[in-house]
DNA sequence: TAGATTGTTAATCGATTAACAATC
DNA sequence: TAGATTGTTAATCGATTAACAATC
């Protein structure tokens, strides 16, 4: 007896956990569908509907106990354990993403980097190494790495992904412009910044007509 | 009577954009619904929903043409126009965006950027140049610019949000983990990061169960 | 004309919102 | 007990998918 659950639900999740964290700071031991709802804008109907998906964390007629729900919202999320991470591209964003430090908080450990430029292989930058591409398999298999992050141009980022792939790489944030095609088992998501361009010109431009 | 556009047509826009450019190179004057379609691994119905809300493109029995096809989407998503955009909080992250070729492309211009670091301000990067905070007013006005890139910590997004805001931006492109609260006029798009990376870590979890 | 393909209207599906019984 | 709040079932809303008449 599964039931689907949303994608958008368990991106709300995280505002959930970020939510839950703010009241934890108050030290209040409850915390009610209402005060998440409100903190976040959305409603209360979302909120316990949401939540309801994945257990029964709540006590009727006093919420939700604020350190069980973070607890359960850590461990549905995955945050409750370490996953270790390469990035493909060596550029500037590869170098903003690795010493972004959500990464760190997230579990996430980015220590492995792979470029196909040879005045950037070979070197270390903060905690990532960077190695040739032709590394790719072996450092992959050796230190476990379980998510890939494309950031290489467009041109080359399917190729990219099916080496990740057939490397053992499970999950792909894929930064680059294009949708990837790989088996439905790999876990993909895309981080398409021209979209959301796009959408903002879009909208200003409606606004100035 | 206006229909109400859902996002998610604003965004599979920028595909159809990107198709029709590919079609475009193999010189082919039409394009169906299902061309689109094949190649970006949707239906064609959606293809012809999406584009029918903004008129009437295609021609019966031949497909879009090409050319008029490229040109009307470039013109809706606000493509055909130059915008000036600045960027707060002068990191990794903004230099990973400032020298991002997409925004280019867009008609994006990224020449002006702020931070509070006095290391940072009264230097130039590549094509940016970056000011004092209290500049901020002063230089949005004077470079008329339109779009705010918001990359500083999560404890002073807000406050960035409504300084811009109060100089004259009407678009803001926020990646900090944080749901801005600023009049429903201004356009807001959200780069959540974080929400995206515990997507992953959520279903390769579950993957492993 | 016959085949192809659009654009629109109708049907379906799924997510959000509302309502309320259960119960702390 | 009375008030508060969850968790679930039902109603609503909106987007996607399907069907088809119009027409090139």
């Amino acid at each position: 007896m599964y039931k689907r659950i949303p994608e958008e639900t368990i991106i709300r999740l995280s505002y959930y956990l970020r939510a839950v964290c703010y009241f934890a700071e108050d030290q209040k031991e409850f915390v009610s569908s209402h005060d998440l709802a409100d903190y976040l804008k959305l409603s209360a109907h979302q909120v316990r509907k949401d939540l309801s998906y994945f257990g029964h964390f709540g006590r009727k007629g006093m919420g939700y106990p604020v350190k069980v729900l973070s607890g359960k919202l850590n461990e549905i999320l995955g945050l409750d354990r370490q996953w270790n991470a390469c990035i493909v591209g060596f550029g500037n964003l590869a170098k903003a993403l690795s010493s972004y430090e959500g990464f760190k908080t997230q579990g996430i450990f980015i220590t492995t980097a792979f470029d196909v430029d040879r005045t950037k292989t070979n070197r270390r930058f903060g905690n990532v190494k960077v190695y040739a591409t032709q590394a790719m398999e072996r450092m992959i298999k050796k230190n476990k790495i379980g998510i890939g992050i494309i950031a290489v141009p467009q041109d080359v980022a399917q190729e990219v992904a099916e080496k990740l792939v057939s490397a053992g790489v499970k999950a792909i944030l894929n930064f680059a412009p294009i949708k990837l095609n790989l088996s439905s088992r790999i876990v993909i998501k895309n981080i398409d910044l021209s979209c959301q361009l796009a959408f903002l010109t879009h909208r200003l431009k409606k606004l100035q007509v």
